[in-house]
RNA sequence: GCCCCCGUAGCUCAGUGGAUAGAGCAUCCCCCUCCUAAGGGGAGGGUCACACGUUCGAUUCGUGUCGGGGGCACCA
């Protein structure tokens, strides 16, 4: 409808201002429903290299414009705007649409099947989960589905760092609590983790259980003078942790990629003398630096330390380059926004590479941090202190559907405050079940009806001319753009509010009318646009992957 | 000091180069003999942090100031 409109707007510009050939069409949904379903500006932008009056323009452009089965009524408005109100058959086109299309309504071929890269969590292997790994894991799954609907080939993607200092630092925690030193102790290690889950690794090991994680099996040996096995099984046990988190929160990934085999398959290694080759490294102090500052950071950086260590950020050029030779033409990573400062490194290191790829290559997306209130009162997270809100214990505590509708539905670079209280104690406040329930009322009066479902696709229409109902058809059509928008801006909270103002226009429309009365036309009629607000809730729940229940 | 994000109703948050800036919660009023009241309708509540600039038009874009958060290691 936009396109069409699109094209009488352009046949008209051309007629009354043949001279101007760059102009763009603008066209937008004005937001109350007096100024029509569509309006443009375009009178407004040629008023000055016309030097004529915007609303004088306007009235050319009317007259201009070629004749529309679909267009009711067209008006002037405010300065100068041209306000187009659709014939209600036009706006009903919409409900066979998506009867017909199913599951399909919505989605369209933009990514034309090219293959994307969408990293997320990708925890370190330390601890369980916690909320800040819910937004992360939140927001990178209803990516990868929002990619996946716009017809992107999509991998998820989990990137394990098992390979550092932090790892060495969850042995010797271990370590510790196998002697049985408390964290209280002045012998416990200094920067250790304190969380009691290090205990229960610690009697694991002594008790020379096995853990089996994604592709890994570890049995402890039970020998604390055996460092290796501690940090073997202590990584394996905290992966096989974090595999429940992710299976608590319906997430699953196709790959998890392991730092230590970016070492061990040499990669690292050829990565630095790839760097080396390029011309962009120098030693110094008896260390190897990158220029990074070739390629717009405002300070050198080391890669290999004096210790003979490479720094972390040199795996990660590794890393992404191995997904450049996987043949991902685009990568997302969402991460923490702490992690802001690797991305000008990381793609410093990949451009100093000089394979081609492109500059801007990862992209990434950024999420600011969740702070948690419980009693009023913000719960700190640390690893070390031992003070934590688990993924786990949040799911627990307010469902998976709703702790992923509140970690997805804000904007990813805006501080979230997650109130635990208040999504325990008032989770029926909570607008997933608001959207729930629309798809659940809806349900239950097609199955009170009880006829054939797939018949009301051929329902005559003509009935639908209510204000409810043409705001609500209005809406359904809209959800299309939602979805292109949503993955262009690689915003998944844009689908959230959208579902919740189409929930919101099923609600009102539920109040004001009854869908199963005598009138069998106008009840096919109704029933059909409920059918397709039904399709389209579902659909939309289902990129952020919250069940769509039938009943509440 | 430098870099990034944010500042919108009492609270939590949407939104936009354009017409009267929205929702939920909280407060107040109304609506089930009727398809699920986990709902609907209405009222009150705003200097869109502040200033200057660009523009026919700025809450939106730019610059600066002030606030909040996060980064600025031979840690990851």
């Amino acid at each position: 409808m936009k396109t069409h409109l699109t094209q009488l707007l352009t046949t008209a510009a051309k007629i009354i201002a043949p001279e101007i050939t760059d102009l763009t069409i603008i066209l937008e949904r004005p937001k109350s429903a007096e100024h029509g379903d569509f309006a443009t500006n375009l009178a407004l932008v040629l008023a000055k290299p016309l030097k004529q009056n915007p609303r004088a323009i306007a009235t050319q452009i009317i007259e201009a414009l070629p004749v529309s089965e679909y267009i009711a009524k067209t008006e002037i408005a405010g300065a100068g705007f041209i306000n187009f109100f659709l014939s209600p058959q036009s706006k009903q086109v919409v409900i066979k649409d998506i009867l017909n299309a199913g599951a399909q309504y919505g989605r369209n071929n933009n990514g034309n099947h090219q293959k994307v890269q969408v990293e997320f969590v990708s925890a370190n292997p330390t601890g369980p989960l916690h909320v800040g790994h819910g937004r992360g894991a939140a927001v990178g799954d209803c990516l990868a589905r929002l990619l996946d609907a716009n017809g992107w080939d999509v991998t998820r993607e989990f990137y394990y760092n098992d390979a550092g200092a932090q790892i060495d630092n969850l042995t010797i925690s271990v370590l510790a609590r196998c002697k049985g030193i408390s964290t209280e102790h002045e012998s416990f290690p200094e920067n250790g983790y304190r969380g009691e889950y290090i205990n229960d690794i610690a009697a694991a090991f002594l008790a020379k259980h096995t853990v089996v994680a994604d592709d890994i099996e570890v049995t402890a040996s039970g020998d604390i003078n055996d460092l290796n096995s501690i940090r073997a099984f202590s990584v394996a046990y905290l992966r096989h942790e974090q595999d429940l988190d992710l299976k608590a929160f319906q997430i699953k990934f196709d790959v998890f990629s392991l730092e230590s085999a970016l070492y061990t398959t040499g990669k690292v290694e050829q990565t630095v003398q790839a760097l080396i080759k390029s011309g962009h490294t120098y030693e110094d102090n008896d260390a190897l630096w990158l220029k990074t500052t070739d390629f717009g950071d405002d300070k050198d950086r080391v890669m290999r330390k004096t210790d003979g260590g490479y720094t972390y950020f040199v795996p990660d050029v590794a890393y992404h380059t191995d997904k450049w030779n996987r043949g991902f033409v685009r990568v997302i990573n969402e991460q923490g926004a702490d992690h802001h400062s690797t991305i000008t490194r990381v793609r410093a290191g990949l451009q100093a590479l000089d394979i081609g790829i492109p500059k801007g290559w990862p992209d990434y997306v950024l999420h600011q941090m969740v702070t948690v209130m419980r009693g009023g009162e913000e719960v700190k997270l640390s690893k070390r202190a031992g003070s934590y809100v688990t993924l786990r214990d949040l799911i627990e505590e307010v469902g998976c559907d709703a702790t992923r509708y509140f970690l997805a539905a804000r904007r990813a670079d805006s501080q979230l405050v997650f109130d635990i209280d208040l999504a325990r104690s008032q989770s029926n406040d909570n607008p997933v079940y608001y959207i729930q329930y629309a798809h659940a009322r809806i349900c239950s009066v097609l199955s009170q009806w009880g006829g054939d479902i797939s018949s009301l696709a051929n329902a005559n229409l003509n009935p639908l001319v209510t204000a409810h109902e043409t705001a609500l058809m209005q809406r359904l059509s809209e959800y299309p753009e939602v979805v292109d928008n949503a993955a262009t801006e690689l915003a998944p909270h844009m689908v959230a509010n959208y579902l919740k103002e189409l929930a919101s226009d099923l609600h009102s429309y539920y109040n004001e009318y009854k869908f199963l009365i005598e009138d069998e036309s106008l009840k096919l009629a109704r029933l059909s646009l409920i059918s397709a607000t039904q399709q389209v809730l579902k659909n939309g729940l289902d990129l952020l992957g919250v069940a769509a229940k039938e009943r509440m």
